[in-house]
DNA sequence: AATTTTTTTTAGATTTATCTAAATTTAAAA
DNA sequence: TTTTAAATTTAGATAAATCTAAAAAAAATT
């Protein structure tokens, strides 16, 4: 199989490419993995040497579609691990993105599939995010940023984009989880602060909060 | 914290120190993983380094106390992660061990603390071993070997000491598996095969079968 | 277009865990 | 008590993944 280390590559080129839609670059990739562009580039070429990436010099990576099945598997490990995490072991949603990064390495295809069907096959993970099926297919989301949803529209919230613990933890004070329901009432002028109703609670945010929250406006 | 590798090496070096009682020979551990004397001296230096290990030049090694503690969080986590695949995800007791050997090196311990709640506490694992508290106490074992075992005295299948899966395999298909009553009704002079009435059932079992089987006579 | 800055890649080392082959040490046999 | 055999350790290499420092290429500024 693979190692760790390729598979952390793998994952993280998916995401970067995800928000991009652009070849990745080694900078990006040695930013997200906490690690020097040198190290990138030896594991980038070795990545390509395995047909898992398209690698011009210079010109940034893309996944094949044999690279991108394994992202996707892995992605697959790691939200169902973290809805075990947090509905079976009862974590905190802020608590299980870390120990998911361990737990999706373990590879072995029939655990992640009894996973699964242990925890009723779910969509989504505590975040939100949508978790692929065993072919890698990701379900269509019908989601949009809070920042880009319309004043005195319904919409519930449906996922983050912002995986921390402490961005976690202040969402969660705030009452703003996952399944609420809220309505823009207002936008400050000045800095863009949004005033919000959410399940009747009057609550402002700042646009570095809201920035990384997803609502959705169907399927009230 | 540590490798998994070194993770390995301490407990196949507790293992193998409990069926001896006698300093562990490097030999002995290259046997276990699957890898040369060389490369075990390598890694014995380092743990010694470590105080993980006592270690002369060829005398073998025993572990220190600290040592100890590591390797039984490790048999901990090893045997609640095999009571979880079998109790929730259903899989066989042949099936769990390959799993939990990775599983097992995923060390965060609340986690630990967390699944072993949800389990409820699990005193055994899927093939009757002891599962050590928290602290790394374990429970006193009440067991003897079948072949020590007297006729017709009534006992109970409490455990095997041979994990591989085609053993495992063949007991299930016997229905010798824990928690079954059985009792010895004869033992072949010729060579030594056992007569053994298991809950009604007549069966006979060669003394290479008997060999890794434990029962208790007592709490029936 | 020439210069500067940023990004990326190479060159050369380092660390961890492994190996083979040869040398030592210990144990067993003659 | 030699001699032989077995077990263990050293010496020297290798592969994976990383690093720093320097060179090269691409992009952005003058
Ligand atoms: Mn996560
Ligand atoms: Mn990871
Ligand atoms: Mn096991
Ligand atoms: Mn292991």
């Amino acid at each position: 199989m693979h190692s760790f280390t390729e598979e952390n590559y793998l994952k993280v080129i998916f995401h970067l490419y995800q928000v991009q839609e652009m070849p990745v670059q080694t900078n990006a990739i040695a930013g997200k993995l906490n690690t020097r562009a040198a190290s990138v580039t030896d594991m980038l070429k070795k990545l390509a040497d395995k047909k898992l990436i398209n690698y011009i010099r210079y010109q940034g990576v893309t996944l094949t579609e044999q690279g991108k099945l394994i992202a996707i598997q892995i992605i697959r490990r790691h939200r169902l691990w973290e809805v075990f995490l947090v509905e079976k072991l009862n974590f905190g949603w802020d608590e299980v993105h870390d120990i998911a990064e361990e737990l999706e390495h373990v590879g072995y295809q029939p655990l992640i599939e009894r996973l699964d069907k242990f925890l009723n096959y779910p969509k989504r993970d505590p975040h939100g995010d949508l978790i692929p099926d065993s072919s890698g297919e990701f379900e269509i989301a019908v989601q949009t940023g809070l920042l880009e949803l319309a004043e005195n529209i319904n919409a519930v919230i449906i996922g983050v984009t912002e995986h921390s613990s402490p961005y976690l933890k202040h969402l969660e004070k705030l009452g703003l989880t996952i399944g609420e329901s809220l309505l823009i009432e207002g936008i400050t002028s000045y800095d863009g602060t949004l005033e919000l109703d959410c399940s009747g609670k009057k609550i402002s945010i700042s646009r570095k909060v809201a920035q990384h929250i997803l609502v959705s406006t169907k399927n009230q």
